[in-house]
RNA sequence: GCUGAGGUAGUCUAGCGGUAAGGCGCAGGCCUGGAAAGCCUGUGGUGCGAAAGUGCCUCGGGGGUUCAAUUCCCCCCCUCAGCGCCA
């Protein structure tokens, strides 16, 4: 979310970013919070005085018990005082939830080099690496294949937890986790610590790193608890610092993620799609980064080059888009996102989405850094997040691209060594 | 799930109707050739103010009693220990 002592002092800049993001109605949003705020305020003044009152009135009732003086006019006009400073705060309150409302929905402040476009066709292609191959025989589509194979059950999954659920079985199970465990140890040589969260957090951790509208549509809660399954561990890995300070010295903190990520919205199905490529269910790593405002510019391209590497080193072609601001969504700031060749449908498609989220998570989660030689100085810091390697969509890529005609698949040599040093699937 | 003990500022600990005391840590200052030690000041949130300042809030959360609640009453949450169940 926005801190409101930004939106106080720089109205005008939000307001430039929802006319960039073409959003008329949360444009109108923004007079109305700082109207509110402003009242806010002056109540807050009003309210203060009524308690400053009644606290020295309470001091003075008591100097006169023990003088042995009479009481009753000080008794008398402290009692006219708890009323109406219930009346003051009900007012308040009303008034802070609604600019808390509105700011926990404003988006974040795009860069000033996300393109702008309506929609996901105007994001704008940054790089183009690897050469896609070409196939002298028909390809099967990922899903067929694997379930002829062995390597997966679909129906099954469907049968005992419904469409969107796949078993892994045999090569494929391997494959996943030797995907996992090439980016984890890829990760850790660059300093990031491997992480294993929680796989459920509550509402409010919850609330402080996602946009608001993903929760019914995206995440799936647990019936009588205050527990949701992760949609991925970016989520736990944000909250697990909350309402904490850090020391600039500590920063930047690069986390690497490993989970499964739950998401009840898959979107449309296809012939292409429907394997492995959107599903309820997948395993991933995930970089995440807390640092300080400085660094994290630097460290978004840092974390793009490491998404790009694994890609490079398991040989799949692929492109970096520029996320444009019809597509990006409420909580980054600048989004790339790494798209595989697909050579079944002809397209890149989605693999990877890298973003800088500047201070949006920072503010809801309340974590700020502090200066070694400034005690007195907090700032809130930065986060980011990258997908290192999703399995599901990257496997699909590997039984596309290292499909052979008599239906093996070739396993990319860095994945050997984690695969018992098999070349085949 | 049961029983018991707890939740006080970064941390540890006191206070148990009169408006949060102290230790440690951390930051700044004094002292020093430099350091350590010692001493002084500060240490959460938020508002008003150009600033100097100044006010309000904060004792797990929410209600209640009271002029006044960390303290008394009610409800809820969490942590720890023991027991039970258990991969």
């Amino acid at each position: 979310m926005l801190d409101i002592r930004f939106v106080r002092a720089n109205p005008d800049t939000v307001r430039s970013d929802l006319q960039k993001r073409n959003d008329p109605k949360k444009l109108a949003w923004v007079d109305e919070v700082l109207s509110k705020d402003a009242r806010s305020r002056e109540l807050k003044v009003q309210t203060d005085e009524l308690r400053r009152r009644r606290n020295v009135i309470s001091r003075e009732i008591n100097e006169a018990r023990k003088a042995g003086k009479d009481t009753t006019s000080l008794l008398a006009e402290a009692a006219s005082l708890p009323q109406k400073i219930k009346d003051n705060d009900a007012e308040q309150e009303e008034i802070a939830s609604t600019v808390r409302a509105y700011l926990m929905r404003l988006p974040n402040i795009l860069d000033e080099s996300v393109p702008q476009g309506k929609d996901d066709n105007e994001n704008v292609e940054l790089k183009r690496v690897g050469t896609p191959r070409t196939f002298d025989f028909e390809l099967k589509n990922h899903g067929q294949l694997a379930a002829e194979n062995g390597w997966a059950d679909f129906e099954r999954a469907t049968k005992c937890s419904g469409a969107g659920f796949y078993f892994l079985k045999g090569s494929l199970a391997l494959l996943d986790l030797a995907l996992q465990r090439f980016a984890i140890d890829l990760l850790a040589k660059k300093g990031f610590t491997p992480v294993i969260p929680p796989f459920m957090i509550n509402r409010s951790s919850y609330e402080g790193v996602t946009d608001l509208d993903d929760f019914e549509k995206v995440m799936y809660k647990i019936d009588g608890d205050d527990a949701y399954l992760i949609a991925t561990s970016e989520h736990p890995i944000g909250a697990m610092y909350q309402d904490e300070i850090f020391e600039e010295k500590d920063l930047p903190l690069r986390l690497a993620g490993i989970s499964p990520c739950f998401r009840r919205e898959i979107g449309s199905h296809g012939l292409d799609t429907k394997g492995l490529f959107r599903v309820h269910q997948f395993s991933k790593v995930e970089q995440f980064v807390f640092c300080t405002p400085e660094d994290s510019w630097k460290i978004h391209e840092e974390l793009l080059a490491n998404a790009e590497e694994i890609f490079m080193a398991l040989g799949l072609p692929y492109h970096v888009v520029n996320i444009c601001t019809g597509d990006i969504g409420t909580v980054a700031a600048k989004k790339y996102d790494i798209e595989v060749w697909m050579p079944r449908e002809n397209a890149y498609k989605e693999v990877v989405s890298c973003s800088n989220c500047t201070a949006y998570q920072a503010v809801r989660l309340n974590i700020k850094v502090r200066a070694k030689d400034d005690f007195e100085s907090k700032r809130y810091i930065h986060t980011l997040n990258s997908t290192a390697i999703a399995t599901s969509r990257a496997m699909r890529a590997i039984l596309e691209n290292f499909q052979e005609k008599d239906g093996t698949v070739v396993i990319p040599p860095v994945l050997r060594q984690y695969m018992n040093d098999r070349e085949l699937l």
